[in-house]
RNA sequence: GGGGAGGUACCCGAGUGGCCAAAGGGGACAGACUGUAAAUCUGUUGGCAUAGCCUUCGGAGGUUCGAAUCCUCCUCUCCCCA
């Protein structure tokens, strides 16, 4: 039923940082094969955003790895730790979320994983469910497993205390109560970005005080984001997020540094090493074309695929229009007798821009044009029409709708 | 509990009575160029129908012709001592 150790080890450790211990794996991948019992595998998720970006995204495909092993899949919904915030890799504390964003995020969680994982063979657990049942006294009980020592040890919390950032008690906490998810469903391994390293060596910790058998520690490596420097999330904007229209991506991989290439292929598409070296020998444009049509592969289609690269084309090296281009609807009543409108308010009217200031910024910069034509007057009153395309930078498009009101 | 240092625009950070809508960097946006929404270079980056006016420097008051800068109180953070 498993394949032999081998074969999985290799699936297995494929795009992996380190495994802590991979003895300790083999020995319970050799007990999973005679017992024909699958490991449970976990994985935690917070629900701190509303997205799934291909960042994130690397430990939960090394999760489906697993799965595909016949192991047993377990997410962990980080409901209630999304309360505390994982202070892990960041530089101060995170904002707490509130149960509405927890619940719409987790919603949104759960659609997006769908495109990873078999939800259907995947167990799930919302970590709501034992936290907020604990006792204060098995509270205290769990965090006098740990030291303050050792939760300083930590380079994250080091460079904060000593940069004299704020570093708030509950943050210590949060890794305790990750290794305590790991007590609840009885993991074998555990996966997480190298960043969850510390955490995942506490739930070995936690365990083995439960006389139960240490986890194994997966470390997946972290993905920078569009940037090129800073690891990919959220709140820094650099991500790209695996929902996103497939133009979208293609645009944001684009727009990687060269150097990134490899690297995002590796972790962001199913690609082999040999295809991955073979991609790489080609201009490097066309090798940034492959990898976007690869990512897109991956949670949309083929087709989709090869789409969105024409268009990007169209758009950015001929210069011409999109194939759909969003409309906006002007109303009459802001054009008046005349049908006549200030560039400038047209622009904040459309959402091209929040103030008259960017708006006329845009365009003396030259930004905007409309039907091709640049208009570089900021005083200027242009006649609506519908139909008409304003233009703003290089991939802003509208095109106008005159809505009559009677 | 005692003492000290701080809170500046999206972020970091200079500024310690007028020359401050506030240096510098990052980010973002725009233009040129190109192999791309890469790289590089240049410009812009509080609001306002725009030579001018209005609102910003943790919050509330006060001193002054004039305050981000001085004073008082409040609030939050960091450091040292206990």
């Amino acid at each position: 039923m498993f394949k032999n150790i081998e074969e999985q080890l290799k699936i297995i450790k494929r795009g992996i940082v380190d495994i802590v211990r991979e003895d300790e794996l083999v020995d319970k991948l050799r007990r999973s094969i005679k017992s024909n019992k699958p490991l449970r595998i976990k994985l935690g998720l917070d629900p701190t955003a509303p997205d799934i970006h291909i960042g994130n995204a690397v430990p939960i495909h090394k999760l489906r790895h697993f799965q595909e092993l016949g192991h047993t899949a377990i997410l962990i919904i980080g409901d209630y730790t999304a309360f505390v915030g994982d202070p892990s890799g960041v530089n101060k504390t995170r904002p707490q979320l509130t149960h509405k964003e927890i619940k719409d995020n987790t919603k949104t969680y759960l659609n997006q994983l769908g495109k990873i994982l078999n939800l259907e063979k995947t167990e799930i657990h919302y970590n709501s469910s034992w936290f907020s049942e604990m006792k204060f006294t098995e509270v205290i009980s769990l965090v006098s497993k740990m030291t303050v020592a050792r939760m300083l040890e930590r380079d994250d919390f080091t460079k904060r205390y000593n940069s004299g950032i704020p570093i708030s008690l509950h943050e210590f906490i949060y890794p305790l109560m990750q290794g305590y998810d790991s007590i609840m469903i009885r993991s074998d391994v555990e996966i997480g970005g190298t960043d969850q390293t510390f955490s995942l060596l506490v739930g070995r910790d936690l365990q083995r005080d439960k006389n139960m058998e240490p986890q194994v520690a997966l470390t997946t490596p972290l993905l920078e984001g569009t940037d090129g420097n800073k690891k990919m999330s959220k709140s820094l904007g650099n991500y790209i997020g695996i929902y996103e229209e497939p133009k979208e991506i293609f645009g944001k991989v684009m727009s990687i540094p060269d150097n990134l290439m490899c690297k995002y292929f590796e972790l962001a598409t199913d690609a082999t090493q040999e295809e991955i070296e073979s991609h790489l020998k080609v201009h490097p444009r066309q090798t940034k074309v492959n990898l976007g049509k690869a990512i897109i592969r991956r949670y949309h289609s083929e087709e989709t695929a090869e789409r969105a690269a024409k268009e990007f084309d169209r758009i950015f090296k001929e210069r011409k229009l999109p194939d759909d281009v969003s409309q906006i609807q002007i109303s009459s009543e802001d054009t008046g007798e005349n049908h006549k409108l200030w560039l400038v308010k047209l622009l904040v009217l459309s959402g091209f821009s929040s103030t008259n200031g960017e708006a006329r910024r845009l365009i003396t910069q030259g930004a905007v044009s409309i039907d091709d034509k640049t208009l570089t007057d900021p005083s200027v009153e242009v006649e609506i029409k519908t139909g008409m395309v304003l233009k703003v930078g290089k991939r802003r498009f509208a095109k106008i709708i005159v809505n009559s009101t009677s």
